[in-house]
DNA sequence: GGCCAGTATGTTTACGTAAACATATAAGTA
DNA sequence: TACTTATATGTTTACGTAAACATACTGGCC
């Protein structure tokens, strides 16, 4: 008996089931005409041999494979949980597969991620947000690969952009607050300033406020990632202040439940004392106490049509460059302001 | 000037660095010698040129990738969150990358998945929980790939396995609940039984019942995914049965939650009406009006290790064969019982 | 001066697959 | 009948890389 200790190849089930490696690679791919009779013999032969193609070598001779790139910042947000479901949902009814990294909001790191997510020759990548170095850009050019970029629709996107207006969530936010009589404003928010989407919201936020003539006191950034302890914790901070404001924008909803649980623990009425909004509206909100008020995101279908369009046969894709597919929010009055 | 269509390889660098493909390659991989004169100017070169080298030429070639393949049974669930979450964080260290896919609590489409996945010729592959079909224990087995299994420790791994006991998390959540003093109980989960870890825990707090001579009046398994609107359904529907439990146990925090949305919105009080207690330990239980009792996980540190297990260089492998290693659980008694 | 070890490079080849091209038989059509 | 066309298979080759195996030049040592 053959001692192997490789795994076998399309030519192993040739010979075992009497044809050239050619055929096997047809009755694989069902590509080209194949009898039936020889498409069993073949079928049988690979599963008896446990033959598993090799997609290493597919994807070198054919020059594409079925992978897309996924760079997201990171993974410690249930908000990029849904959108990679979204996405992998997608993927997979096509038959693709993510690769992925996180960026940890670093430009640096995005950089270095994207060339190394290229090596593998994907045929499509999914970038988070509209903001990528020229380094990154030219990289994605020269390799040719389709790009989606989500979560922002604010600048133009390489390719499609599937996202929402950050800065008229942040804008639609102020709105609301200030139709609420609200007029001296507080920002919390985290990592370090380098979350280029919320910077935008924020923009949206205070620009509207200058338009209405009301105050942002303090824009509050946590060098932490986005907790709720992290939001106690500097909600806590900003009512001990002097300069006391009448309002808090978070930069999301972890960070404003702290604010709601350090207010529920001190016997601060919301929002007679103080008013608060989040954003991104996650499902764990309805079971608090007290609703917040936020803006809910489509992030989930943010991923789903990211995927899609990266799955899809090639298309004529320069009718699409630069185009952006809006799938909007929701702004949701909660009791907090 | 020549036209190419096609990226450039380590031919091209080399004519540009006049030298030859081997000795691009050697710079790129930092094997042999190279000299100082002679490396500066292939860098250059590659930056020049925009080299980016061809991973699926290099896997074919040397027969390894630092690819890890990751198969998850839901991405619906912040839990496989953390655990991907850990498993990236250890492998970008180790400059490894996950190709993941989810198999929606289907053993069938493990199999599938696993097929597909170790086509790309992986190094390593982490499954959750120790149970899979022949099918895939041979495919893996005939791929020579680590195996490392997470989440449950009940069982025998089919190489090293990073997890709890659901069984012991069964039958403490039995225990405390127990000594509360609650005698009839009702069980709720989800994912039409499929789950099974979810009937190891409910395994274990069966038994613990019986010893103790409590009853156990239903277990009730919905079909729709886990939700905190599915609980509250569920809840509802349980309590409205003339057999009226005084004690509930959830499969997870999210249906949990719902039970307690329920008992808020119509005055019944917790634990005096009726005891509830869920599992996983999820941050946002923290801002809940009422403390959730529940078992914290170690999600993030099962993904982290098992990501570290992977990576790690070439060790034998035969002495960790078939170990467990058991990374425990945390009972958070709270309000509800 | 001859020899060895270390350093620095080049040449050939194989990894497993699918594209491109070639061949052959059967069936239909002018 | 000759001539296409559809069907069914085989042969050769290239994808980009790294392993294996040369080759050549240095400097130190007896």
């Amino acid at each position: 008996m053959k001692i192997r200790n490789t795994r076998p190849t399309m030519d192993d089930v040739a010979e075992k089931a009497g044809v050239s490696q050619m055929t096997v690679s047809r009755v694989m791919n069902g590509k080209g005409y194949i009898s039936e009779e020889v498409r069993s013999r073949v079928r049988s032969a690979a599963a008896e041999i446990g033959y598993v193609q090799n997609r290493l070598a597919r994807g070198l001779r054919s020059e594409k494979t079925p992978l897309v790139a996924v760079v997201l910042p990171t993974l410690g947000n249930s908000v990029f949980n849904d959108v990679l479901s979204g996405i992998t949902d997608a993927l997979t009814q096509a038959g693709y597969r993510p690769v992925f990294g996180v960026t940890e909001y670093s430009e640096a790191k995005e950089d270095e991620l994207v060339r190394d997510l290229l090596s593998w020759r994907p045929s499509g990548i999914v970038l988070t947000g509209l903001e990528h170095s020229d380094v990154t850009r030219a990289a994605i050019a020269a390799a040719g690969v389709r790009v989606a970029e989500i979560m922002d629709i604010d600048g133009t996107p390489i390719s499609l952009a599937f996202g929402m207006s950050q800065i008229a969530a942040g804008h639609a936010t102020a709105k609301h607050m200030l139709a609420q009589g609200h007029r001296r404003f507080a920002y919390a928010g985290s990592h370090s300033g380098r979350d280029l989407r919320a910077g935008k919201r924020l923009e949206g936020f205070r620009r509207t406020l200058r338009d209405a003539g009301a105050t942002l006191l303090s824009e509050n950034i946590s060098s932490k990632p986005s907790s709720m302890m992290e939001g106690r914790r500097m909600t806590a901070e900003i009512l001990s202040r002097p300069d006391r404001p009448d309002a808090i924008y978070y930069s999301n909803d972890d960070l404003a439940t702290g604010g709601i649980m350090h207010c529920l623990s001190n016997g601060i009425r919301m929002p007679e004392d103080i008013a608060l909004a989040g954003f991104n509206g996650l499902p764990f909100l309805e079971a608090l106490p007290v609703g917040l008020t936020t803006v809910e995101t489509p992030r989930y279908e943010m991923g789903k049509q990211a995927g899609k369009f990266l799955s899809m046969p090639e298309t004529d894709l320069a009718e699409d460059a630069g185009r952006v597919v809006d799938l909007g929010f929701n702004l949701i009055a909660g009791q907090t302001c």
